[in-house]
DNA sequence: CAAAATATGTCAGTACTGTTGACATATTTT
DNA sequence: AAAATATGTCAACAGTACTGACATATTTTG
């Protein structure tokens, strides 16, 4: 195997660490958390034939039943051609059911079913299991902390959606 | 469009919050976080034809010049198949060369050109600021907590991968 | 009412990132 | 000399995203 290039590209040697101030540590910790957090329940959607795709799909229709496309779309921050084979995929395997809309029936609003309700609970416990023994090596005071971290990394356009789920004492 | 089955789904019209003890508000926090976290050097890569894989190659390598690809493999946590695509781009580009191992002439050390680091260093800038914003947000003494949390979030093999990377102080 | 806008669905093509399996080469270890 | 190791490469495939285009049903607007 020859070395793939000559052009006097000079290697360079030196670690890259906290220059211009840039926050090395927790880029990386922040990417390794979230790759072992989704990794749980990736394992248990390999089983259905299901990806990350239908789990978040799965998540946001349990936490909002009733969400119309549009308003999943928009969750979601994806195209409708990206959701719709997910979106298909659940409603024929018995997770998600549409109901055409009261008030404008145009609109498909999507509900889970028993079978979509009880695998969303499944994919939730183990990240949940994660995030409280994660909570207890901190300390549990740090609680705020961190969902005041985690909440000041989204986009601020975007946190509106976020208050508008269900909370934890409804 | 007719309704998709009407094989008696029963829909269920209550949101789930709080089933079983379970965190929806921080499994969702950290869902958006990590989407807005990785979108804006999403956008500078795509100007370059890259992908987030090619950040992680650039960012790892960056990080730990030297860095054979059994060790970035490692890290990284993919298939050398899927390593090989994303590594030729970058070395053809001109942003990280291969030297012959030292001690172990089959080995290839992975090293940045000075174009690499610049360009590793760019992506890198948006998601500090980002962080730091948010730690600000959050009040400077809670940097600790988010530390700690997002370290015990990851899976305990791995941590001695983390511990090996350069530290701030360095 | 007719026309325009909206909500959703669908078809086709493409890109990126990951996978498995198989096999080749160079080098080191046994 | 044989086996193990580090790397590279070819081929096929899957999942998730994208864009563009077009169809249908329904509501809103002029």
């Amino acid at each position: 195997m020859p070395d793939r290039k000559n052009t006097s590209e000079t290697p360079i040697r030196t670690a890259v660490a906290n220059e211009d101030g840039i926050d090395f540590v927790l880029i990386e910790l922040f990417f390794f958390a979230y790759r072992d957090f989704t990794s749980d329940p990736d394992q248990m959607l390999a089983h259905y034939g299901f990806g990350r795709a239908h789990h978040r799909v799965l998540h946001f229709v349990n936490r909002g039943p009733g969400l119309t496309v549009a308003e999943l779309l928009d969750v979601l921050k994806i195209t409708k051609q990206s959701l719709a084979r997910v979106l298909k995929q659940l409603i024929d395997a018995g997770h998600i059911v549409q109901l055409q809309g009261p008030r404008d029936r145009r609109q498909r609003e999507l509900y889970p079913t028993a079978k979509g309700r009880a695998l969303a609970l499944a994919l939730a416990r183990p990240q949940s299991r994660r995030i409280h023994a994660a909570l207890q090596d901190t300390g549990a005071e740090g609680r705020a902390f961190i969902e005041g971290f985690l909440k000041a990394m989204v986009n601020p356009e975007l946190r509106a959606q976020i208050d508008a789920l269900p909370k934890a004492q409804e």
